[in-house]
DNA sequence: GCAAGATCATTTGTGTACAAACAATCTCGT
DNA sequence: ACGAGATTGTTTGTACACAAATGATCTTGC
């Protein structure tokens, strides 16, 4: 008779074959949470990624209404607002009613929110490079062509 | 004379060549969301991906105390502990103090837990598949590939 | 010109995610 | 045996992210 094998009741293999590891979603929390890491560590003024991703679309469209902004950023209408207001809040973006049209809020970078822009995007040109420091040239053009396609 | 390039005050192409859509936090959060989206629409249950991977986790290293479990599947110890209590709140884990260390809270499936994990991983790889469908399945090994060097 | 439907913004509620501070408990060196 | 330091878990506060409900305003078709 054979002996019985000694697997007590924990660390059950997976019978299924299914591996955390190897699940996207997974790989790319972590991964995000890594980018979040660097991201904290090297941008001036304590700006977050969503926030410096406002700031710089607003720059580069010009005043717009909030919920145009939120989708020209990925964010929905409640994301957005939230954003806007504590940049509002800190004086990087002002806000007015579109006379044209009584529902929106356009928005607009301030004088300051320009400026710390312009500062930010040398850190934040460092933070891509140090995120995709685990590459090489070659590999990081790759993930980057790949990881579009998943948006 | 030339006439002046009717440039008003909008849309200043960023004179730093600093593209958003190439940087790979930007690209990251957008995957994330889109993942997100695909699993929140193909899961029993109404788990989230990060309580889903928890019960993963229990299922594979069985009792576990609360903060290793957390190390286990990247959450620190504020975030595991939301997660957890959420997943006792629903019958699909429990918890008891380690009698041989008072600090440790330990956790384990309940019989609950265990079936819904079993019923839910064919979704997930559904859920995976549904992700990475838009590369050939190459790409989908490649990018798998670099992503993990990147947590 | 007007009603139906769309769009915009806001609010509420839930769920990660992390920093920082804290109390309780354990470990280790002496 | 004991005290310094580490570990475990909790709490509070801030910041995304999204669903769902709401009110105000605009657009369209007729």
């Amino acid at each position: 008779m054979k002996p019985k094998p000694a697997t007590p009741r924990a660390n059950v293999t997976p019978a299924s074959g299914y591996r955390l590891e190897q699940q996207v979603g997974y790989v790319l929390r972590q991964a995000s949470q890594r980018h979040a890491g660097i991201f904290a560590a090297r941008i001036p003024e304590a700006l977050t990624a969503t926030q410096f991703s406002t700031l710089v679309r607003l720059q580069e469209v010009g005043p717009c209404s909030q919920n145009k902004l939120g989708r020209l950023t990925s964010m929905d209408a409640a994301t957005i607002k939230g954003v806007t207001d504590r940049l509002i809040q800190r004086g990087l973006v002002e806000a007015w009613l579109d006379p044209k049209d009584g529902r929106r809020r356009l928005l607009a970078l301030t004088p300051a929110g320009l400026d710390l822009v312009a500062r930010a995007i040398p850190a934040a040109m460092e933070i891509t490079a140090a995120t995709l420091e685990p590459l090489t040239p070659d590999e990081r053009e790759e993930f980057l062509k790949l990881l579009k396609k998943l948006r």
